[in-house]
DNA sequence: AAAAATTATGTGGTCGGCCAATCAATTCGA
DNA sequence: TCGAATTGATTGGCCGACCACATAATTTTT
């Protein structure tokens, strides 16, 4: 290969082929994150669900009609995402919406009848995921797994916005 | 409250308001692989790059002049996704395309000169990115993380793609 | 009671990412 | 040699998710 040469503009060193971009964490989170989601899209596609819908439509068939405002403080997602996803899945008759008589802004939203029957499937679905996620780890290696992600999360969430209000933690 | 008298559709219990859809694995794999690209997202926004951008462009700058096949195989992304993400970094002057002399269906791709001084800028920003992430945790917990991450990473690519060609390992 | 701040939602736009389908160029096989 | 299979890349469409901004209704403050 004669590439190299004179076509290189910004080679610093020997092509290294290997992973760069340092940060094991961050890299397997990365992949690991995309690879989940392809996973459970893959499971919930012959639900007729996408993935991320999945956990709004749980809120609702756990909760039954809520606010909308609830349901995005739930899911943790941006006010906007949650907006489209309920107007998709309300034109796939996966949900229903009407004003609330109680506060003329609010909207209540409710799951339909017909997404009821989902449900068990969509758990299961889960659980199959949960099981191909883990397969081959020991229980012990699954709650340490579990347990480093939960502190990874609030890593995360510190500072980037405001999961649980550290109002004078243990340091200051 | 009166919701949950008869406008409750689908409660199957008491609103139980914690955390609906077992899988602590994956639970912690979806809101962990969101938190950290919005973290990536923030410091990448800075220097004008989106989230994901920055492994593209580390492959440009490791590895030179590339075939935009190369570059699919390398990132394990969708063909289509890299066609429009380098679509957007040519109109943002990152990266150039020529077609190949060597086989007129293929790209060669590489980043432009103005784009190599924002390499050391990524790796720092992923460096803190990676600091950011695992903070508070011990030389061996990072460890013990990025080796399980790695478990679960293969467990998500076998029978989903073609990662390492299986050929005959050691089972079969 | 009127003005100011906050809340609830929606719009428009941008990206990464996928799938399905297309087309040209190259390679393989009969 | 010539048709068939494969490879390389693109287009169009869809979704989740973000941001910035806008609007209406409610709450708070003055």
């Amino acid at each position: 290969m004669r590439a190299g040469s004179e076509t290189t503009e910004c080679s610093t060193g020997l092509p290294q082929l290997d992973c760069l971009l340092d940060g094991p964490t961050s890299r397997g989170i990365s992949r690991v994150g995309r690879l989940h989601r392809m996973a459970a899209a893959k499971l919930l596609r012959g639900l007729g669900l996408y993935p991320g819908q999945e956990f709004l439509m749980m809120c609702l068939w756990e909760a039954g009609a809520v606010r909308q405002s609830e349901l995005i403080k739930r899911l943790e997602l941006d006010p906007s995402t949650v907006t489209k996803m309920l107007q998709r899945l309300e034109q796939s008759g996966h949900v229903r919406r009407r004003p609330d008589p109680a506060d003329r802004r609010a909207v209540l939203v409710e799951a339909t009848e017909r997404s009821c029957g989902l449900r068990q499937e969509v758990e299961r679905a889960w659980e199959r995921l949960e099981e191909h996620t883990v397969t081959g780890l020991s229980e012990a290696e699954r709650a340490e797994l579990s347990r480093l992600l939960g502190r990874v999360e609030e890593n995360l969430c510190a500072q980037t916005a405001d999961c649980p209000p550290p109002e004078c933690g243990p340091v200051c």
